[in-house]
DNA sequence: CGATTTTTGAGGTACGCAACTAAAATTCTG
DNA sequence: CAGAATTTTAGTTGCGTACCTCAAAAATCG
């Protein structure tokens, strides 16, 4: 056995470097916060004692000692899927956890769809946050409400839907192309070898998210899958009746319809005509967002597949990058990295 | 826009609650802290006064107060494949994080694949560990080594390989009969209606999790693809020289080979014979672990899908769990499960 | 009722660090 | 080289909680 090195049982405080330093603590203190004041000589042999010691600040007395507090906003869309509502739910959570960190998150409820509504919420926000997640509409008007969050020193990240030519400082959501090109590998796979169309479902195309899984998803159909023609996109409105009379009018339609992609909600109603049809086992049927309805739809052989962000890491990973930024603290960029997920109905958590 | 309830600026403390409560610091402390010695009628109060002024406990000033210091082993592979050499680097990371917890990480490198020495090393493990996260044998010995452990007080997760009838407090890795079932799931609709053996290529079935993910997987494959009779297991140590031959044995074997599922290491062999054979685009080759080979190989179209377990949310997995029973904390279930990852060439992070 | 037990109050210390003030040491100026 | 200006350092306080002691008050019991 190999013994990893043992660092000492217990941890050196500030007042053991600067005993050991000859300094004082203010010294210590300036020296490992950077700040001005103290002379070359004095720095070197303070960052000695540092490292010969092995210091490492204590976060926990950091924390209390700068007394700060910090408050955040998420604004999310009112009463939504059931996406949203789990995001809700996940963000609730994480407030509940950040409340023992000093730190607060009011949720305010908008209608993120209207970029006037949401850019509006945004420009009279209270100036008590020092951070802001937003579900982002890549709209001039929201761009610009961003953009002026961030110029009065608010730290704004985008939340699941992003605004990439604003000023906000990160985003916390997947790549929805990448998404997109997922889907689509799956899609050919499954049905390797066959010929037939494949419809996308879509809940508008004024989405940018929704655009881009779209994009994705052509991509590879087209370029790998030339057996597999896909059908004009239609628009469902994420809307359950509304996407259940468009999935029953293309079975009706389409006879050689091989897949349904569903790039955003409105699942209930795809699953519907599907069963109603008695082609959900033959048609492959992809969609995002594990739900308490796209699980049972999986589980029953109608759904195929299901691409994921967890809303529970988006959720920590907002408040995490809003913290980190607030209180600079570099962020680990491959640990926020939001993952895409897939879902079969093997691997189900 | 409808306003989250907002919270107090700045958060009520001990001292508020007990003002609030009519009460002395020291009565709210015996609440809070569920400590002997108040009156039920006083209780009451207190609870009154916390619920209306949403008193929390400043964590940061709670740990500083409590000043214990957590002291735990993670018993590690000696020097191993690259999945094992990714999950050193990350527990590394986890205790550079730690250590600003008050927690210290020791990593000892141990042959786990011998029980007696992987069981000696828990034996002679020093007392000043409250707890130990170590990849587990399933058998009798380690079995007795870990309850052992358990009995003088150490809190042990067993992780990425688990020793089920042990008395482990927590199990940190996948389900591995799931991971099975679920590359079974993706080769047979990967290969939909073809004809064809597959292969199962596992490291040594002496390993638990080996035997669980091919057991998962010929489940499903002989009772949902009776088109893909799968060929005798073979075992291939994990060793990259010795999968090599046996894969390109296989595939000089069996015209017919249309997967190849590998529930363990060795993948570079497995792709240079797939590569040296030209039918590398035609076999449908399942692997675990995404390392930078697989990576490769899955970008290059020679590897079809990885199973994946993240080794940066296991390692910080286990060091949360181990802390926060240490600290006597409740741990949320669902946050600490560690999922079924798949990955395709589209949605690799 | 007095004696005993239970409950509560008051106060203190310690945790490790940040941030402030005041003092000492150094450098600059005429 | 005195004295002012500046840089560097020491000393101190407070953050919010846990945990401790000791005494006072209240409740309970015989």
């Amino acid at each position: 056995m190999t013994g990893g090195a043992t660092q000492p049982a217990i941890r050196a405080t500030l007042e053991d470097v600067a005993r050991a330093a000859g300094v004082s603590l203010a010294t210590v203190d300036r020296v490992v916060n950077r700040r001005e004041g103290v002379r070359a000589k004095t720095v070197a042999r303070v960052e000695a004692a540092v490292a010969k010691l092995g210091y490492r600040a204590d976060v926990a007395a950091a924390r209390l000692a700068r007394g700060q507090t910090f408050r955040f906003a998420f604004v999310l869309p009112t009463g939504s899927n059931s996406f949203m509502t789990n995001l809700s739910e996940q963000v609730q959570r994480t407030a509940d956890w950040l409340a023992g960190q000093r730190g607060f998150i009011d949720i305010l409820h908008v209608d993120v769809f209207d970029p006037d509504v949401l850019a509006g919420a945004l420009e009279t926000l209270s100036p008590a946050y020092q951070g802001v997640a937003v579900i982002a509409l890549d709209h001039p008007r929201v761009r610009a409400a961003i953009d002026e969050l961030v110029g009065r020193g608010v730290a704004v990240v985008t939340l699941v839907s992003d605004a990439p030519s604003s000023r906000r400082l990160h985003y916390v959501g997947i790549d929805n192309p990448a998404a997109g090109r997922t889907a689509a590998t799956l899609m050919g796979r499954f049905l390797a070898g066959r010929e037939g169309t494949v419809a996308v479902i879509a809940g508008s195309l004024s989405l940018r998210d929704h655009t881009e899984r779209q994009f994705g998803f052509h991509q590879i159909l087209s370029s790998e899958y030339p057996n597999l023609p896909a059908l004009p996109v239609i628009e469902g409105r994420d809307d359950s009746d509304r996407t259940r009379e468009l999935t029953a009018a293309l079975l009706a339609r389409h006879a050689d319809l091989r897949g349904i992609y569903c790039c955003g909600a409105g699942n209930r109603g795809i699953a519907d005509a599907l069963e109603a049809s008695g082609r959900a086992r033959e048609v492959v049927w992809i969609t995002h967002e594990l739900t308490q309805y796209t699980r049972r739809f999986l589980v029953r052989g109608t759904l195929d597949a299901v691409i994921n962000q967890d809303p529970g890491h988006e959720a920590r990973s907002a408040a995490r990058v809003l913290l980190a930024h607030c209180s600079g603290e570099p962020i680990s960029a491959d640990q926020e990295r939001i993952r895409i997920d897939i879902f079969l109905r093997d691997n189900l958590p």
